[in-house]
DNA sequence: GTAGAATTCAAACGAACGTTTGAATGAGTT
DNA sequence: AACTCATTCAAACGTTCGTTTGAATTCTAC
């Protein structure tokens, strides 16, 4: 079947890397198979005699990106599990496995990470439904995983708090990674983009955010204004 | 045929709101103008007659919307400057003036608030050049004071730091809104998407963000590329 | 060196896109 | 009544889309 290539075993991967930019640059919809194959310097129809139909082409690109990066999220858990036996990780090394692995691999310039990721953070709210489709199933195990980890890493704290902070987390980090000029659009300046500087920076906020104080849910059925108290 | 011989202004809300509704669900670039005159019950060219071409259409529906939106936070945070004279407002106060008028423009459902601004929570990571000029135009004004009040809360903090955060804020804020479906894929349950019970949760998160501890920066500058080398 | 499979290629397919056209239809004015 | 002007309508415009086709080309193996 995928018996490996005879003629040119580059043109697979000629044409996932131009498309993988091109679809950064313009998204999904808005990149055509004409644009993929220019780009790559490949016939229009080497697309669909290699990977079928465009879409395919999406979910292979993204499958060989995330199950790389969700095994590696999930090899950094184990590992922070099997150091701390006794009472379980802290909820900052939960964090730091789960976040680390993809900010290491929006470091990565060399690659095409940073452009992958740039990409999946704007996937993550893409309505396009077979996008989504494969995008959960990709993530599920890994997503219970970590909640479970977290929640673990938590007693006490209601989970559907944890749930909520972790989806905060994740779309501040997501923005972190694929919108740098959306805040540079926005507010002008922000030429310091040195990922290397945003690990810190990201962790320290998203620690601060997960440990916060809770809310104050006793009316905020009926609640229109006021405020909530700040610790 | 459709609206029995009756003219009115009706036929521009109709698109309107029908086009919202569908950018919402498809995307814009999957939502075709045939798609909107025929959820709005009018004719394909009515929309170019009444609007001109797409972009225009699309242009429109943010316009009426970010207006009233940044509108309202900057007469909230007129509010909050008013009334602290001396010292000027705590950053809660500030982030309560940008985060508020969104989050309850997010609980209107009977006006397509909530439609809106998970539009618009998407919009923001859009690579659509058209849409991200516009976008960033409508937004200069309302972030410059914002981000300057938040300096003149935070004094003694580096600017920098203070942009980064905010671009969290934003991120996780957006993610909030747009993709409570996000997270419900990944993580199933969820069924919980009141959005009264939002806002506490969403403050409580981002103020404890905002003021975590600076993150140690000492030696994240040199470093630019994985740790290919042993410290 | 020739058979046969794998790959590339130029060309075309039908469908859907945004937009335009020009005639039909309505309400308001004189 | 007739005229005006805004709006609606069915139909078509040219373009681009993703995909398919069938012949040429290149590689592998005997």
């Amino acid at each position: 079947m995928s018996t490996p290539g005879k003629h040119g075993p580059e043109t697979r991967s000629r044409i996932l890397d131009a498309a993988e930019e091109l679809f950064v640059e313009h998204g999904l919809d808005a990149t055509s198979m004409r644009m993929i194959t220019t780009k790559a310097g490949v016939n229009l129809a080497a697309v669909n005699y290699h990977f079928g139909t465009k879409d395919n082409l999406i979910q292979e690109i993204f499958q060989r990106r995330l199950v790389e990066l969700n095994r590696q999220r999930l090899a950094a858990l184990d590992r922070v599990e099997a150091e701390v036996a006794p009472e379980g990780p802290r909820p900052s090394q939960v964090l730091e496995a789960f976040f680390r692995p993809s900010l290491e691999l929006a470091t990565d310039t060399e690659h095409g990470g940073r452009t992958f990721m740039q990409l999946l953070g704007r996937t993550y709210t893409e309505p396009n439904a077979f996008v989504r489709k494969f995008l959960a199933e990709e993530y599920a195990e890994t997503l219970q995983r970590f909640l479970k980890a977290l929640y673990d890493s938590l007693p006490g704290v209601p989970r559907e708090e944890i749930l909520w902070r972790f989806h905060f987390m994740m779309g501040a980090t997501s923005y972190a990674i694929a919108g740098t000029d959306t805040l540079q659009l926005f507010a002008g300046k922000f030429d310091d983009a040195d990922p290397a500087r945003l690990m810190p920076r990201l962790m320290s906020f998203l620690l601060g955010g997960l440990r916060a104080p809770l809310p104050d849910m006793t009316h905020a059925k009926t609640q229109k204004r006021g405020r909530s108290r700040a610790a």
